[in-house]
DNA sequence: ATGAAAGCGCTAACAC
DNA sequence: GTGTTAGCGCTTTCAT
């Protein structure tokens, strides 16, 4: 029981296939009865047009990708899951694909969605992306594209970004305004766009609110992980005993210094206050629950597919892509593991 | 700059578009001369075939679709990650859906993916889904169809699964062997098959160790979520004081349990221990960390679209579907939320 | 060794 | 109102 074509429902009712077309499609110039003997009949045996044959005449899929660096995210998923849900609004379906944060990845990646002929893209660049041409080539042949997250500004295209750096300042601002005066930074990998920001963020609050920037109290963590928070918690009560303030550069990092610090006894946030960055799910299951910087990643998916859709229109009506960058806002979480707020002295 | 056609490659060699089609496919009796000629070309420039005329007459898209109850959620992005790396190893491409655990969801969209006329479908079931005519029908239509994790044996179809019902054995022999006398168990919701086969391993381990059984230490976490493991474990020390162990249905409901023990000062694992599911990426996070059952979602992904490929080969050779049903070893992953296990009295 | 032609299913310009 | 026709790009059979 495959399923019916166009032609031959114009067989069994005896009529052309163009006025089976124009029928199922309303057209003002069909005759009533014919339409209702159509549609009936097309009803009858489910019929539903062939993807292939519309996009081969109309060259358009009504898919596009996602490419991000990890899956297995729960920032990155929630993007995906706002993509998808905004996508599936508009009558768009959504392959997902990952660079695993390898430029060559990247570039393979990209391919196979431009050779499927797919309509448009969604993508955060992998952190070892520092040449673009592979992107701007395939804007330059028409392919709509949107970048989210981990962009580049030597793109000229469509973005949806979160401030990182007036992020680092809120977060850093937080632990200042809650008492902290001496205050370490764990920051990420050195090249992304995304380590430097939330660094500079961490900088010029301790410069807006006077507080002296000393460069012994950056440590990095390499691998962004839990195991890395944790042995670097260690270091920094080593080497600076009298810190009283963390900000990490991301939620798992925070949590491990918290899981280090608790066994060695030391008080959080009496102590020592600790914030993350991007509100993972685990971050309110802590103990102390940890405060941290949201990210909303399913808005960011929402935002990047309709700034695609955008151009998607664009294109089809022959008008060329805009590049507009949006701005998602981020927030602090409070939560325990960071003082309470003191009341301002009057 | 947009794509170069075979007619078009063929109208500059001044030869037909069938001989550029078979010289760029290597076909043996095209002259060596000519495939040179024709792949240079080709290659300068950047010939690809466009991927709907390919499909219109192949009857294939490469792509497959994947419909899970939730994407942002540990155990089915590592699910998508495997399949998607799967089956990028030959050349499918991957359409990722939610259903929401809603059944009106999932058989909306499996119509989007069956209508776009994509080759194959693997499938995790709602946990609203009863009644399976939508997928038997796809299935009798002619599209591949594996399900995984969530499945039912009422489909004739194959099926990527864990045994719940052993590792929620394991989990509790676990508990058995490090001392626990008197184990309450979080359960889920009602229907799902899952939530039932983890109660039963529960109750069979019991029954295996010569331990009672006992109605008021089962209790109900509708939503699964931290918050009601952080309420159940209230409850469940106020009517049970005497409790030395529970099993939760899921990791975040563990998690939830742990941080109302500590906060009530009940020592885990000394005074109760605490067994989770899923190996939520969280549960090595805690203080103490998660002992838990591990569900390998990579595996299932990966193995599910192997199955998947199997039968888009069966399909293709015109043979009928297999249906074999694959399990997936799970592990107990011992952390600090349980004892050590005793040695054993000689 | 090469080419002509048909056809996959759909759409739309144009004719009647 | 309805039908004819051409064509989207590719593959494949069958002639030559």
């Amino acid at each position: 029981m495959s399923k019916i074509t166009l032609k031959e429902i114009s067989k069994i009712l005896g009529i052309s296939t163009s006025t089976v077309s124009k029928a199922l499609k309303n057209y003002s110039d069909i005759n009533v009865d014919t339409k209702i003997r159509v549609q009936e009949l097309a009803k009858k045996h489910n019929y539903t047009p062939n993807a292939f044959a519309q996009s081969l005449r109309s060259r358009e899929t009504k898919i596009i990708g996602i490419l991000v660096p990890e899956l297995v995210h729960h920032f990155f998923s929630s993007i995906i899951d706002g993509a998808i849900n905004e996508a599936e609004k508009h009558g768009y379906l959504v392959i997902v694909l990952q660079s695993h944060e390898s430029y060559e990845d990247e570039i393979k990646q990209l391919k196979l969605l431009v050779d499927k002929n797919i309509d448009g893209i969604m993508l955060s660049l992998s952190d070892k992306t520092v040449k673009y041409d592979h992107i701007r080539t395939i804007i330059n042949e028409g392919m709509p594209v949107v970048l989210f997250d981990k962009i580049t500004h030597l793109i000229d295209c469509p973005k949806v970004i979160i401030d990182d750096r007036k992020a680092a300042f809120s977060a850093t601002e937080h632990l200042i305004k809650t008492g902290c005066k001496k205050i370490a930074h764990i920051t990420g990998p050195l090249k992304p766009k995304t380590t430097i920001d939330r660094f500079m963020g961490y900088k010029i609050a301790l410069e807006t609110y006077n507080m002296p920037f000393n460069k012994t109290l950056i440590y990095t963590s390499e691998n962004l992980s839990f195991e890395d928070g944790y042995n670097l918690a260690g270091q920094i009560m080593a080497e600076h005993p009298d810190i009283d303030g963390i900000f990490a550069f991301i939620d798992p990092v925070a949590i491990g210094v918290l899981k280090r610090l608790k066994e060695d006894k030391i008080k959080v946030p009496k102590q020592v206050s600790i914030i993350g960055f991007s509100n993972w799910f685990m971050s309110r299951t802590t103990s102390p629950a940890l405060t941290t910087i949201d990210q909303p990643g399913y808005q960011i998916g929402r935002n990047a597919f309709q700034l695609l859709l955008k151009n998607l229109n664009h294109k089809r009506e022959g008008k060329p892509f805009t590049s507009e960058t949006v701005e998602i806002p981020t927030s602090v979480i409070i939560r325990q593991s960071t003082r309470a707020i003191m009341a301002p002295v009057i």
